[in-house]
DNA sequence: CGTGCTCTTGACAGTAGTCAAGATGAGTGG
DNA sequence: CCACTCATCTTGACTACTGTCAAGAGCACG
């Protein structure tokens, strides 16, 4: 059922099967959530981190004026709110984008993880730290990419992390969020995205339609991006 | 020497006097550093964390053209780089924006206490969290805030946070960065925000001249930045 | 075969960027 | 003690990228 957590914490050290346990044995229940859901929202005492096993999450911040930002995309594999096991309460909204299935880990499990597992605790934080790392990447997105790079950077990103979890065939993977969606990720207007997408199209480097996203030109996408992948931690070694 | 980090941890959770004396321990030295230095670049192996006494440290990041965006500033009580402990070396540059005094901890000295202090390091752990809620934050800026409420916001959060390791006077605090460091927080232009801040001035907000910011209506501005302390996580409790 | 949601495109608007020049001010050397 | 220098700040004129508003097309679902 953590298979893909797994995969994801695999491709950066080593877990041993006693962890594999600890890990299995910290979930308490597996939900199943219809899309446009909210999960998490701010200011919540929570009990319980969230593991998603199928589906598209997003955390979120709501804006007086209507607006909301999305601060970071969750592909399976990924412990959504893993953070508030030190947070207690969260700043954000976590929230479905589209039919998600989850497992809930109660804090008091994680604890015993930290009192008993101190390798497998620097892999959880790691795992916090790792969201960081995309955080920063979209402050500089947001903060200094054009749209188009914008655009090109978010579903290179995706590209990465949908692969080592073996959601990707070959240069494509299925990605049911809409325009809308993505707009809010990037800072952008949906009417911009949807231009920008067209360019990207006309480029030869990526569509995105019907659900799907096919990269025509990796390496071109990556350029066009300015996307390197290091911000994600790609290398399996000792943490 | 640690009393701002203790200051900044002891907001969020007791620390009791065992916990204080592994901090205390953990360092093992102390440097000054002149303004405008590169303490970490990106992809260097790190075996030790840097924890800012005294100045202004900034995470950033360059891009090809020679922008560059800033994804953090550090004040002094903050743990610049722990997060390099679980991650080894960093997707972002670590350098001082203002002469600085920092202390080095050794990343085996981290490991110890993740052995043998589990609630320690989960307040840690919470600290890089913190970092990751700040930059949560930031992209909401850099996403969604007009130029006017992003100035207002960032002075908001280093209100607070210079507020709570003592180094506010009332409503004002040192601040000796350019409006050009300040652009690069905010994805702006220096000529824009210095357009900014003088409308934040004509609006009888906060002035910022002199190396000095001075707040005139703190309950005004954080209106205007639509701020929100939350995301600070400024209540004492178990982590 | 409607009904809505999403996508698409065009025309126009506005916030922030670019370029350029002069002012200010702190630190340095004669 | 007074130029001088260099970085920073300030302002104006113009540009452009992205937003706003609006309308129609496409498509999935009931």
């Amino acid at each position: 059922m953590i298979e893909k957590l797994l995969l994801k914490l695999r491709a950066r050290d080593t877990i041993s099967a006693e962890e594999e346990r600890a890990l299995e044995d910290a979930v308490s229940e597996v939900r199943e959530i219809p899309d446009n859901k909210t999960i998490v929202s701010p200011g919540e005492e929570l009990a319980v981190s969230t593991l998603l096993l199928d589906g598209f999450l997003a955390r979120y911040k709501d804006l007086r004026d209507g607006q909301r930002q999305i601060t970071e995309l969750h592909v399976p594999g990924d412990f959504a709110d893993l953070h508030s096991f030190t947070l207690k309460r969260l700043d954000h909204n976590v929230g479905t984008l589209t039919p998600c299935k989850i497992a809930l880990v109660p804090h008091e499990r994680l604890e015993r993880i930290t009192e008993a597992f101190p390798h497998l605790t620097r892999l959880l934080w790691f795992s916090t730290n790792l969201d960081a790392a995309i955080h920063r990447e979209w402050e500089v997105s947001l903060g200094r990419r054009s749209a188009f790079a914008r655009v090109a950077h978010l579903f290179c990103e995706l590209y990465h992390r949908l692969s080592i979890v073996g959601l990707t065939d070959g240069l494509s993977y299925d990605f049911a969020l809409t325009q809308t969606d993505v707009s809010e990720c990037l800072g952008l207007t949906a009417v911009h995205v949807n231009r920008t997408l067209r360019e990207l199209r006309e480029s030869d480097l990526l569509e995105f339609r019907g659900r799907k996203v096919v990269i025509s030109n990796l390496a071109a996408l990556q350029a066009a991006a300015e996307f390197d992948a290091d911000y994600l931690y790609l290398d399996s070694r000792p943490r």
